[in-house]
RNA sequence: CGCGAGGUGGAGCAGUUCGGUAGCUCGCCGGGCUCAUAACCCGGAGGUCGCAGGUUCAAAUCCUGCCCUCGCAACCA
C-alpha cells in the first residue's frame, strides 16, 4: 500500500468511434506514444491511455440505419481504431471504451457524488438544436436564421428538461489553478485564450439528454443519460483505475499530460479541471494542446482528411518514416501543413540518405575491412573525435526537448550526430586508411562509427522503434534495446569490441518512383 | 475598439522569454571524395526579418500605430 503516485500517466483523447481515423487522430495518437517511449527509455513506469467515445445520439442513428443495435454497431466498427494502434505501433497500455461497464459505473458514481452535494441541479434548456452535431445553437449562428452552419440542414427546435452544472461555481478556483500552475495548460498561448474565457464569466452547463437514450444512464433520473462530454472525459479516470482499484489510480493520478488538439481545449482545461474539483479529484499536471494539421493549406476536415488515410500512407513509406515526418516537420504546438511531397523529401532526404546509407556505408567497410566484427579501438583520437563528440552532446542533450513535447527540436538536435558522423566519416576517410595499411586508425574510426550508430539507435527508438530494433540487430548487440536507457546507454564507448555487425538490408530503401 | 495565432532569402520553417555576427532543411551554382541507397563532404549566390514611427551605442528581438492571412467567439469532435 504505497499510496504514492510513481506512474507517469499520459493519454489520448478517446476517439469518437463514428469517425473515419485519418492523420489527425494518428497524430495525437503518435506523439503520445513517442512520449510513451521516451519516458520508458528513462526508466519510468507509464501508463498510457487511448480510447474511443461510443455515445450519443449521432451513433444511435448509425446504428439504426444499419439495421444493428447501438452496442452491435461500435463493436463491429471497432478495428478501426484497434487497427490503427497496429498499424503505428502504438504501446498504449489499456485502451477504453465508453460503453465498457467499469467506466459507466464508475461515471454513475462519480456524477451522484456531484449530484448530492448539491453540483447538478434541473433546468430547461431550448432552442435549435441540430441533431447531426448534437448540439444546440444560438439564433445569430443560424445561417439565414434557420440552417445548422456546420451541416446547412434545418435545424429543430428542441426543448429539454437537462441537469446543469454548476461550472460558474468553480471560475474563481479555476483561475487559481492558471495563476499558481501557468504549465497546466502549454503552449502558452493557449493557457492565455482559456484564462480570458473564463474571466469572461462562465455559464453552467448542461450535463444530461432525453431526447435519446444511448449513453450512461443518470442513476436518479431514469430517461436521463449524461451528456456525452461528462461521460468522455470522466474516462481518463475511470481508466485508471478510480472507484475499483484504488491502489492503481493512486500510482496513476493525476495524469501527468493530456494530449489533446486545440480544438477541444476548453472541455479539457476549463470543464474537466471543473468536474475534478467537484469530485474531490485531483487535477491533471498539464493538459498540451497541439495545432491542427493543414492539407493543402486548408483546414483539415472530412473531406480532404479521409483522402489520406494513415494506411496509405504506411504503406508507402513505412511506419517508422510517418511516425518521423510528422513530428520532425511540424512544430507540435502550432498549425502544420501535410503534403505528400514534403513527405517525400523528408524522407529521401533525413532517413534513406542522411541516416539509412550512413549506417549502409560503415557497415558495409565493417564487413569488408573487418569481416563484420567490431574492432578495438586501437588508434588514437584526434580532432575529428573531437568534432564528433560536440555533436553527440547536442543530440543527447537535445533529447531532453521530449519531455517538453518538442519533438522537432530533439530530432533536429539528433540529427546533428547523424551529419556529424558523416562529416566524421569524411575526415577519417578509412578507405584511405584501409589502403594505406593503418590498421590502428581504421579500427578506431570505425569503431567510433559502429557505437554512435549504437546511440542514434538509443535515441531514434522512441520515434521510429521498428527501425531502431533493426539497426541495433544490424549491430550484433546482444544486450535488447529495450533495456537500454537514456542517458547512460547514451554514453560512447560502450558497443562491445567483438560484435558481429550484419551488411546488406537497407534500413530505408529508396522510394519508388510514381 | 471581441480573443488568439501567424506574416523572416525561391519554398517550408527556427530564432523573438533574458536586444548585440540572421540560422536550418530543400532548391540553385561550383568543388571534393569514392566506403555507401548517383548517396556523403566542402564552398558560394540569394533576405531593407509585413509597413510606419519610437526607445537604445545597438532591434527580427522592446514600445506605439497600421496592413494582410488564419483560427476561435460556450456546449460539433
Amino acid at each position: 500500500m504505497s499510496g504514492q503516485k510513481d506512474t507517469f500517466y499520459v493519454t489520448t483523447p478517446i476517439y469518437y468511434v463514428n469517425d473515419v481515423p485519418h492523420i489527425g487522430h494518428a497524430y495525437t495518437t503518435v506523439a503520445a506514444d513517442v512520449l510513451a517511449r521516451w519516458r520508458r527509455l528513462n526508466g519510468d513506469r507509464v501508463h498510457f491511455l487511448t480510447g474511443t467515445d461510443e455515445h450519443g445520439q449521432k451513433v444511435a442513428q448509425a446504428a439504426e440505419q444499419r439495421g444493428m443495435s447501438p452496442q452491435e454497431h461500435v463493436d463491429d466498427i471497432i478495428p478501426r481504431w484497434t487497427e490503427l494502434l497496429d498499424l503505428l505501433r502504438i504501446s498504449n497500455d489499456d485502451f477504453i471504451r465508453t460503453t465498457q461497464e467499469r467506466h459507466k459505473a464508475r461515471v454513475q458514481e462519480f456524477m451522484q457524488r456531484l449530484f448530492e452535494q448539491g453540483d447538478l441541479y434541473k433546468n430547461t434548456y431550448a432552442g435549435p438544436y441540430c441533431v447531426r452535431c448534437e448540439a444546440y445553437y444560438t439564433v445569430e449562428e443560424l445561417l439565414d436564421g434557420e440552417l445548422c452552419p456546420i451541416h446547412k440542414k434545418p435545424v429543430d427546435r428542441m426543448e429539454q428538461e437537462n441537469w446543469f452544472f454548476r461550472l460558474s461555481k468553480y471560475q474563481d478556483a479555476l483561475l487559481k489553478l492558471y495563476a499558481d500552475h501557468p504549465e497546466f495548460v502549454r503552449p502558452e498561448s493557449r493557457l492565455n485564450e482559456v484564462r480570458t474565457f473564463v474571466e469572461s464569466g462562465l455559464q453552467d452547463i448542461s450535463a444530461s439528454r432525453s431526447a435519446f437514450e444511448w449513453g450512461v444512464d443518470v442513476p436518479w433520473e431514469p430517461g436521463h443519460v449524461f451528456y456525452v462530454w461528462f461521460d468522455a472525459l470522466l474516462n481518463y479516470v475511470t481508466a485508471a483505475g478510480y472507484g475499483a482499484d484504488d491502489a492503481a489510480f493512486a500510482r496513476r493520478w493525476p495524469a501527468d499530460v493530456h494530449l489533446i488538439g486545440k480544438d477541444i481545449i476548453r472541455f479539457h482545461a476549463v470543464y474537466w479541471p471543473a468536474m475534478l474539483m467537484a469530485g474531490g479529484l485531483d487535477v491533471p499536471k498539464q493538459v498540451y494542446a497541439h495545432g491542427f494539421l493543414l492539407v493543402g493549406g486548408e483546414k483539415m476536415g472530412k473531406s480532404n482528411a479521409t483522402g489520406i488515410a494513415p494506411a496509405t500512407l504506411v504503406d508507402h513509406f513505412g511506419v517508422d518514416a510517418y511516425r518521423y515526418y510528422f513530428l520532425r516537420e511540424i512544430s507540435f504546438g502550432q498549425d502544420g501543413t501535410f503534403s505528400w511531397e514534403s513527405m517525400e523529401q523528408r524522407y529521401t532526404t533525413d532517413l534513406a540518405n542522411d541516416l539509412g546509407n550512413l549506417a549502409n556505408r560503415v557497415l558495409n567497410m565493417v564487413g569488408s575491412y573487418f569481416d563484420g566484427v567490431a574492432p578495438e579501438p586501437t588508434g588514437e583520437e584526434g580532432d575529428a573525435e573531437a568534432a564528433l563528440a560536440k555533436d553527440l552532446r547536442t543530440a543527447v542533450e537535445g533529447a531532453r526537448a521530449y519531455d517538453a513535447l518538442d519533438f522537432k527540436k530533439a530530432l533536429e538536435d539528433l540529427w546533428v550526430l547523424v551529419g556529424g558522423v558523416n562529416r566524421y566519416v569524411e575526415a577519417r576517410a578509412p578507405w584511405a586508411l584501409h589502403k594505406q595499411g593503418a590498421r590502428d586508425d581504421l579500427a578506431r574510426c570505425l569503431y567510433t562509427c559502429l557505437d554512435m550508430l549504437r546511440i542514434i539507435a538509443v535515441l531514434i527508438s522512441p520515434v521510429m522503434p521498428d527501425a531502431a530494433v533493426a539497426l541495433w540487430a544490424k549491430l550484433g548487440l546482444a544486450q535488447p534495446l529495450e533495456e537500454q536507457r537514456y542517458p547512460d546507454a547514451a554514453r560512447p564507448g560502450l558497443l562491445p569490441a567483438g560484435s558481429r555487425t550484419e551488411r546488406g538490408g537497407v534500413l530505408f530503401p529508396k522510394l519508388a518512383e510514381d
